[in-house]
DNA sequence: GAAGGGATCGCCGGGATTTTTC
DNA sequence: CCGAAAAATCCCGGCGATCCCT
């Protein structure tokens, strides 16, 4: 084991992205930066689990699982029992209607796929109703993070305002910027801009809340994909 | 600065990221992560505390806004006529056993170093905000002395007027100067010229205050680093 | 502010490059 | 007239919002 420094915010960005409990920061970094980790990994098997929970379609498990693979490849290692028993507590425990704020971290990008995976998400032919879609999935799956997300710089136009909690912020910052409340969400996104430019903006509030890339791209691609 | 342990490999992984000399293993991760940089502005605030917890929520679109704002007419963040009395009131709170004009003390040399070390400072990939932030720094290490150097003839232009109380001076003494404010502080700056006059700018302002020439250097070299 | 969506086009800012001045 | 230093033009990329299409 080595020893690095690194400074108080990236501590807390690395430590906030502990999926499960007893992380090392060695496991957390490797997920983040997609590399192949030494431990056994639970994120494959967690979504497997979520999948038969949730009763969705093959080919989202099939894909899923094909974005995940990278991580599962090299596991020669095979985890004690506990962390099984530890999963079966957890589909128990998600059994019940989802209502509750806390999404566990762990079943994010799941979550996030489930949702984009949808024949009405598919079928939506309109950018906006896509784009609305997704930050509403998002808010649902972390209103904090969001929350915070869309506080970013990086969330900014040049003269725009692009999130708020409340629409005359945007009116404010921006002609013509056609604001609208994402769906079940406190917040407000402008709405006059081209796809390209909603992608952008996706991008970014996903790269703040923390979600790896290899998420990041799928949710592009869902968002982009238009028939 | 926080410590943390990873594995060998990753180890290996992080410091084959290197891209310049010197690199921090913070620096390297940001990269790897597309961590959004920070605003470099609030950074600028925090020089001497830069541990402290920041709150960009609010503070941070206005200073955005007034660092970008083309409409600076109806801008009265700053009041010229009260700037003198401004200046009383700093020098009686900055009225300690060591309060001098002198700024090549180890202490300043410093928290000039710490600010350029700032992976926010660094990952800024525009040489106008690296530029206003030494700027803005260096006037935060000294307002009196920055104030009495922006005003030497060592910092003017054959025509041009480099620093000013206020746009309109700038204005009138060349074209397209685009001058524009200096972050946190009363002064302003003309921007429309390239990197070098930029520096050759920082580097009187430097000298006129007297910082020794390997500080200056620091800086020059801070400012210069592109990636 | 009310039709709505969003691609296209034009403006703006950044700063290297070119032009001008001494 | 040449070289150096300063000024300012101008190109490129990014963003905004107009305006065309549904």
């Amino acid at each position: 084991m080595k020893i690095i420094e690194v400074d108080e915010e990236l501590y807390q960005y690395i430590a906030s992205h502990t999926q499960s409990i007893g992380e090392s920061a060695s496991d957390i970094l490797r997920r983040l930066l997609h590399l192949p980790s030494l431990n056994i990994r639970s994120v494959a098997l967690d979504l497997s689990d979520k999948t038969e929970n949730i009763d969705r379609s093959l080919s989202l498990q099939q894909e899923t699982a094909s974005i995940y693979s990278e991580s599962t490849v090299n596991q020669q290692t095979i985890q004690p029992q506990e962390e099984i028993v530890t999963q079966q507590v957890q589909v128990v425990e998600r059994a019940e209607p989802d209502t509750e704020l806390d999404v566990s971290k762990q079943s994010d990008a799941a979550d996030l796929m489930i949702l984009l995976d949808t024949p009405e998400f598919k079928q939506e032919s309109k950018a906006v109703v896509r784009f609305l879609t997704i930050l509403s999935g998002l808010y649902k799956l972390n209103n904090d993070a969001f929350t915070q997300a869309i506080r970013s710089e990086n969330v900014q136009g040049r003269t725009r305002v692009y999130f708020a909690q409340d629409e005359q912020t945007l009116l404010d910052a921006g002609n013509h910027t056609k604001p609208k409340q994402i769906p079940d969400c406190p917040h407000w996104v402008i709405t006059n801009n081209n796809s390209g430019r909603k992608m952008i903006m996706l991008e970014g509030v996903m790269r703040e809340m923390g979600f790896d890339e290899k998420t990041i791209d799928y949710v592009k691609n869902a968002f982009v994909a238009d028939n």
